[in-house]
DNA sequence: GCACATATATCCGTAACAGATATATCCATG
DNA sequence: CATGGATATATCTGTTACGGATATATGTGC
């Protein structure tokens, strides 16, 4: 995590450890433990991300205001005391979205440069 | 440049500076300052990379033999004596690839999370 | 001849990463 | 009920990448 400034998504690009943090937290809120499964699954399985990581990535992410926990629990019968759930702040919002942005501008600087084919089908039977 | 082993392309996600130069590089041999300038182009002036980043990227590229030196001039009269030109070696290529695609990946789920819009036009009047 | 862009190189402080380790609870199975 | 594996969080620490500062020298336009 780059030295983040919360004033701004100037500082971009972030490391791939924050960005998917971020991306994982953008479909809502999740504990740590539910972050790192998010992170395998959108990755499709290609990055794990272990504790150190994660914990450690957090807890920069809080100190720099991308991210907060939040105080919501879910039902009481299907919650679990243990978690700790986080949530994009709204300066992580836009963070999120400009880093995400300059994923798909690279995706597509390297189409123009044919090291990779057109846009793959993501809408497929199952969703990604 | 996290690790990189010369082996596969399985060691990603890379780094932006690493992933940036490799980029640069996709479109055939470039000297240091070029890359300088060339990934500046291709992030649209967002990325600035400092001799410091670059230096020190080319010979940690090197060193995992993602990059190679080219004893290949261009014409006497067009040289910088001061030059020193670098190509992406076969591993180099299938690396940039590899992630590339991991780029394009990343900024489908971003799109699935609504981030960010749908694909920007790139192939304009020329160009695939 | 002067200034600025080009071109490469190294030094080093700061910070991120990632594996190891620790602790404890949840839950399914025998 | 006990045992074990998955769930869940946390910290410590070695290694390494980043990136600004600094240095040196040549090319180029005025």
């Amino acid at each position: 995590m780059p030295k983040i400034k919360t004033d701004s998504e100037t500082n971009l690009p972030l490391t791939p450890a924050v960005f998917h943090v971020l991306l994982a937290l953008a479909g809502g809120e999740l504990h740590g433990y539910a972050i790192m499964q998010e992170v395998a699954n959108h990755s499709d399985g290609r990055i794990k991300m272990g504790p150190g990581t994660l914990y450690g990535t957090i807890k920069r992410l809080i100190a720099a205001r991308l991210i907060e926990e939040s105080d919501e629990r879910p039902d009481p019968e299907l919650d679990d005391e243990r978690r700790r759930y986080y949530r994009l702040t709204a300066v992580g919002q836009r963070v999120v979205r400009a880093e995400a942005q300059r994923y798909a501008d690279m995706a597509a600087v390297a189409r123009a440069k044919r090291l990779i084919g057109k846009l793959a089908i993501v809408g497929a039977p199952g969703d990604l």
